[in-house]
DNA sequence: ATCAATATGCACTCACGAGTGTATTGTGCT
DNA sequence: AGCACAATACACTCGTGAGTGCATATTGAT
């Protein structure tokens, strides 16, 4: 199969994916940096060395470069959601392994760009897609809390507004996360969860 | 004193006074409904039958504007945090107290405003005072949190970690609070507070 | 070598919105 | 009455940035 077009198709497919994927990659960079309407697809085309039409090519349109990116953030959150859940232990074993990841995700340059951007960035068109990732997400942290109030493993709280409150103390990392500060992801995370899951009561002990 | 030049100008200030928020109120429920950047000063005035022009009269330009609203909402949490501090009882009520208000300011329109605008939406002249407002309330939450640690009234927890978490749980309302939802202000601060305090951990009792 | 398709750049249009110059109206003061 | 000053409107400038038409370059296929 030296020569075969079909390699070459998926090569061409490849080579494809990946230059859109730089595109999204020094777009969201901007957007966290900058914030998303203050970057220009200009600006994001200097930054690569071509010219924006070539965004074009790759693109449709600034909306659709911001929905890729907020979509892989939620999708890389849904995917920690699903990995947690086929984790062996109980349920509060499942629930600290997906927030953990939850808040490193966070602080991940995709998952920046997902706690950082609010609706009214989005068009009309891009936000059911947004919004039915948001509540998969939102369904999926409810059965993990659900799962494991009913097996005991933590305590019998209010799986609705546990879900809300979780998902903002875990969403702010994303506002003040610096790459070049003291501590690591996972050092942040750690100290999260260990926060959230003991509360600030004392405990007897 | 019925006709003391006086009373006249002070009539004429708070006139002045009460039109400029008015300017302000109709701008930050705008800002809160669209989005900052989505919200142009043409659409403000136009809520207010009136014209640009006028808006330019009362406040210079629109990042004073964004400015103005974002530091009413802060000064309110930092009153809420002076109130907290002065009420009796151990660090641990001070501590609920200073929260539930917390929550309860983020669901207000000019908390909400402060909640969901980045600095990316601030000029680099509003910057500093904004910065400092921001690290004034910070301060005082960990003030309030190590005051609580020390008198054992919470267990002994990262107090900067603690600050950090509380405040992206508190704040979060801001995105997705509705005031046409079930839950009003008060019940949502109040479950908030409960999870926050209580953790997801099971409690002896 | 040539053709078709894809990739890329240049230069443009177009709309929108911040901010302003100037004219007009209203109001209290003397 | 007439003056000074605040309030407000209208109509404008000007910059910026999204998106596009067209021309060119590159590359794989025959």
């Amino acid at each position: 199969m030296q020569n075969s077009p079909f390699r070459n198709a998926a090569q061409k497919e490849a080579d494809r994916a990946a230059k859109r994927d730089a595109v999204l990659r020094a777009a969201v960079r901007m957007f966290n940096e900058r914030g998303f309407f203050a970057t220009s697809l200009d600006d994001v085309a200097a930054s690569l060395g071509i010219s924006k039409r070539t965004i074009y090519h790759y693109l449709a349109n600034k909306d659709q470069v911001l929905l890729e990116c907020i979509t892989i953030g939620l999708e890389q959150l849904l995917a920690a959601a699903d990995d947690a859940r086929a984790e062996p232990g109980n349920g509060r074993d499942r629930l600290v392994k997906f927030l953990r990841r939850y808040v490193e995700i966070n602080m991940d340059d995709f998952g920046i760009c997902v706690s950082r951007t609010g609706e009214e960035a989005l068009s009309r068109e891009s936000l059911p897609r947004y919004r039915a990732l948001k509540k998969k997400i939102d369904v999926a942290m409810r059965q993990i809390l659900t799962e494991a109030v009913e097996d005991g493993s933590i305590g019998p709280i209010d799986v609705k507004m546990t879900a809300f409150t979780l998902a903002g103390a875990l969403n702010w990392p994303g506002r003040w996360y610096d790459p070049k500060g003291a501590l690591t992801p996972a050092q942040i995370s750690e100290a999260m969860v260990k926060v959230l899951m003991g509360g600030l009561d004392p405990r007897p002990n």
